[in-house]
DNA sequence: AAGTCGGACAACCGCACATTT
DNA sequence: CAAATGTGCGGTTGTCCGACT
């Protein structure tokens, strides 16, 4: 790990570097990664300076373990994003993407495959966790990885206007998405519940908590009017608590 | 005490999109 | 308008360390 490509530093951060790193930001603020490495002085690569700070120097990153309210935020979450790690992270203030990546990888991607056991089915256990199979049961609005991974093709994208803040969040406008929400002969989100209900079916995982995820799914969608949708990929992480608040309690009763 | 296993997490990598030149 | 560059993201890998045998 201590090795170098190019003459550039790889593998862990020492204290030093990090102080450098920290030094410069507050000097510089965030953003020009590629002038970074120069200005601090660290002969790292800049997408190395970038990853450092916002994955683990920043000052706003909440460390510790997960909470049971957060990880009940993550399993929700998940299920309507998939692995859609920087929106979720969005939601959960104080982690970042690469948190909750690697939360889900270890906590929830092998219970996918709970009778592998050894260290060579460990890598396969964690691949699992984006199989083709569950990328199918997803719902995943972003427009720019929509084109790729969606089986919706030649369905109309979805207009978020995503916007990436300073603090790492990101937010959306409300008059595109909700344009977009309606736009169209039918509404994207009906057929992401159509084709997730099919997915659920046809995923190599057909447990009894199935039945629960696609509960949790369709009482989603069909108790949230738009503006509880759009409270979901707004910044205002309150009112998303608040909003799966309700609908936990909704559901509650119901059961 | 030594070896093995597995959880946790930092870091690397490649790709795609956005922005600048 | 195309190429170059910058940025962000998700997947994967490497390493550390505690628990267990």
């Amino acid at each position: 790990m201590e090795g170098s490509s190019e003459g550039l530093r790889k593998g862990a951060w020492t204290a030093e570097e990090d102080s450098l790193l920290r030094q410069c930001i507050d000097k510089y603020g965030e953003g020009k990664w590629n002038k970074l490495p120069l200005r601090a002085g660290l002969n790292r690569c800049s997408k190395s300076c970038r990853e450092r700070w916002l994955n683990y120097l920043k000052p706003s990153i909440k460390r510790g373990k997960f909470g049971s309210d957060e990880v009940d935020l993550l399993l929700r979450l998940h299920k309507l994003l998939g692995n859609r790690w920087s929106l979720i992270a969005g939601r959960l203030p104080g982690r970042t993407a690469n948190d909750v990546k690697n939360y889900w990888t270890t906590h929830f991607g092998k219970k996918q495959e709970p009778c592998c056991t050894s260290k060579t089915r460990k890598r396969y256990i964690t691949c699992s966790a984006a199989s083709p199979a569950q990328k199918l049961s997803v719902i995943k609005p972003r427009p720019q990885s929509y084109n790729r991974c969606s089986q919706l093709i030649g369905q109309k994208e979805v207009e978020l206007g995503e916007v990436s803040n300073k603090d790492g969040s990101i937010t959306y406008n409300k008059d595109k998405f909700m344009n977009s929400l309606m736009d169209g002969e039918s509404m994207w989100w009906e057929s992401l519940l159509e084709e997730s209900q099919v997915a659920d079916g046809m995923g190599p995982v057909a447990t009894t908590t199935n039945e629960a995820d696609n509960f949790f799914i369709n009482s989603m969608f069909s108790t949230l009017d738009v503006e509880q949708l759009w409270s979901l990929f707004n910044s205002d992480t309150r009112e998303v608590d608040k909003v799966l608040y309700e609908f936990n309690n909704d559901n509650d009763q119901r059961i």
